[in-house]
DNA sequence: GCACTCGCGGAGAGCGCTCTCCATCCGTCG
DNA sequence: CGACGGATGGAGAGCGCTCTCCGCGAGTGC
């Protein structure tokens, strides 16, 4: 019968109102913005907050202010695969997602990447204990890129009291799954990283009016603002750095030509090298792995075995081709130099070092949350779209 | 003045239950686990709110149902940091969470993995702009073990309609923000992946009453569910398997014996060393960082230059002892062979491939989520752990 | 000295949803 | 043939919070 915090659950605003004498409407006002309450007032509420435990429920909260102050980060993957059946299984089994298919490498095609594609990843051989063999999260995280996409977000939302929610939407159900969280408004905005050209959802996700930014421009232009890397001058560094060096047989393992990035990298390589006069260079396409970039070298070095410079497009792939090289009995950077591209983690795991361009992933995911945030602050501001500049880190390899 | 649905914003239950002639009630039913409704009914509802284009709202959900339908996933650091200041500095620069203290290897001391700590990391030298160059998030995705983490985690959830929350805590006030995140009920429980002992937010989420459950068992007792391996059992079959292939001359590189896993990992390698009959072990403490391998292995080979086998308690060290090794002109696995531990994505940068103890990541956090939504579903379910057993994958090294 | 403004706190109306009662209506059994 | 039980749908009360009104008291200008 005292005035006991209603026993039950949590204690809520009327709580501590209670607790501090005023209104339910006076304790709101100073956990929020204070916008005019009179400091002694404030200073009860303060001391009847802490004293009752007071924590502010979210979805009461975001049920009037209809906001999450959420965010998701959604790795997008591969546009293609067989949404025919437009499958209506309402809820339960989803898993039959994995089905993905991945268009197989252009030119390169030696079907190598498809049974052996564990090569790539370390592991989950057999193991089937739920945890995600071939799924395409592992196959995400497999790469160090996606590693710094995540700090890079997470360090700049931290600071600002958010938290990402990691979303992957690699199926068009996920894709579904992933629009109507946002519509669901259980995140205010997203920022999508797509893995494949022609993904398909930040055109949903504009369409239905929802907020994003997206890392690396769409192939098809859609009104969402986006970061990316000048990848031409990247590969531009790479040719010169190849070429200052003194090498003359100069031959270059590509990104997957469907993925902008794969194929900027490698016209921009192509257009310097013709600039210096050689327009012709070897190339084999590559899938941004380590296992791809084992392959290609191989061929390379069987159609060419007297080139003396590499230019691989991901560091994966340039580390694989080291491998191949050394076991080829090449020195690496005597007989044959090696550049690869991202400076991520595998530049470090290779011996001598990556000399590579570095792309700032963890400055531009930055910039991206920076854009989706200033973009929910101001909804019907413009859509504005950063390019950053790539720079050659010199190291053993080249 | 026709039936339009309320032009203002997204369609609510009312504007489907105005186009489909029933109730608020009945559309939910139908929208929820249909308890019993008749199926003509049913239809009209399904229709009725694919025509508005209706999506639920979560806040208002969540409000009576009390559950988020969220989970945290939440990487805890170091509990030795500068607290004592108990920073008050609000928002902005929590990247000083860098001065998190790491005991600099027992007897190792050379003071090697301080000022070179970049070796680790292969991104941010000199970068500033956001992204995190030395943060703590960084140095996490640094290790391909939280990619294997959070790809276990979303495989299980994912099918399951859910999506984490990524969260940090290295510090008191990020382990606060944390604890306030689920007490807000903005997720209903969380994964917690510790990377030292001592971690106190177990102790904080359990004292809250919070649902969590761990990645490795905490170093003081909580009650709290979590997975495991089974570290010395790991460390055995490593030791055995280097004797089999009659290494006689055998050294490891520890993890920080600070962290259980590392400590587990020595002793169950020495026990079995002494078993069979090798009671000293050349021991030199690591960080499970590549270049704390590396660094290691030089020490190693500086006062055992004629040893023969090395167990690296994890695969980065085991990486970069390959690396060193090779540098000084021993061959692997004729001159040294080395075993690595986790089986990650290293095991396979290295050449020759890494033989190394599988830990079943992916499994084991999948499990990890199985345990903590086993818990929302049954609060007062019994707090359960399960170890994993680790197998030797034999590739090149050894 | 009176109306007027302004600062400040309270009352109360929802936000969209779930879920517990009830009211109905049907079929069926005594 | 009347009553009763089960199946079904509707009404309505909140969940905890924000925020727009209002009211009140005190300062201010003419």
């Amino acid at each position: 019968m005292t005035d006991d915090p209603r026993s039950a659950g949590a204690p809520t605003l009327e709580d501590v109102a209670r607790a501090a004498g005023v209104s339910r409407a006076t304790v709101s006002r100073v956990v929020n913005g204070v916008r005019n309450v009179d400091p002694v007032i404030q200073e009860a509420v303060r001391r009847a907050v802490s004293v009752t435990g007071y924590t502010p429920n979210r979805a009461a909260r975001s049920l009037v202010t209809r906001r999450a102050d959420a965010i998701a980060l959604v790795v997008s993957g591969a546009g293609v695969e067989p949404e025919t059946a437009r499958a209506d299984s309402g809820t339960g089994a989803s898993a039959q997602g994995e089905g993905e298919e991945h268009r197989d490498g252009g030119g390169t095609g030696d079907g190598a990447g498809t049974g052996t594609r564990s090569g790539g990843r370390a592991f989950g051989k057999d193991e089937d204990s739920g945890g995600g063999s071939g799924s395409f999260t592992a196959q995400v995280f497999a790469d160090p890129f996606f590693g710094r996409v995540v700090t890079g977000v997470v360090d700049y939302l931290r600071p600002r009291g958010m938290h990402p929610v990691l979303m992957f939407a690699e199926t068009s159900r996920a894709r579904e799954e992933v629009v109507a969280y946002l519509r669901q408004g259980r995140a205010d905005g997203a920022l999508v990283v797509s893995t494949h050209a022609e993904d398909p959802l930040p055109g949903l996700i504009a369409d239905a009016g929802l907020a994003a930014v997206l890392y690396a421009r769409p192939a098809r232009p859609v009104p969402v603002s986006y970061v990316d890397l000048a990848h031409q001058d990247g590969a531009r560094l790479a040719a010169e750095h190849l070429l200052d060096r003194g090498c003359r047989r100069i031959a270059t393992i590509s990104g997957p030509l469907d993925v902008p990035a794969g194929h900027a990298r490698l016209t921009g390589f192509q257009d310097t090298m013709a600039r210096h006069g050689h327009p012709y260079v070897p190339v084999v396409e590559g899938r941004f792995t380590q296992e791809s970039g084992e392959r290609a070298m191989e061929r390379l070095l069987a159609e060419h075995p007297d080139l003396d410079g590499v230019f691989a497009a991901n560091d994966l792939m340039a580390l694989g081709a080291c491998h191949v090289l050394r076991e080829h009995g090449r020195s690496i950077p005597g007989d044959v130099a090696v550049v690869g591209f991202d400076d991520s983690s595998a530049a470090l795991a290779c011996r001598p070092p990556l000399t590579t361009v570095r792309q700032p992933v963890e400055g531009m995911a930055a910039e991206m949350t920076r854009l989706l945030l200033d973009r929910l602050a101001r909804p019907d501001g413009p859509v504005t779209s950063v390019i950053f500049e790539p720079e050659l880190v010199v190291r053993g390899s080249a």
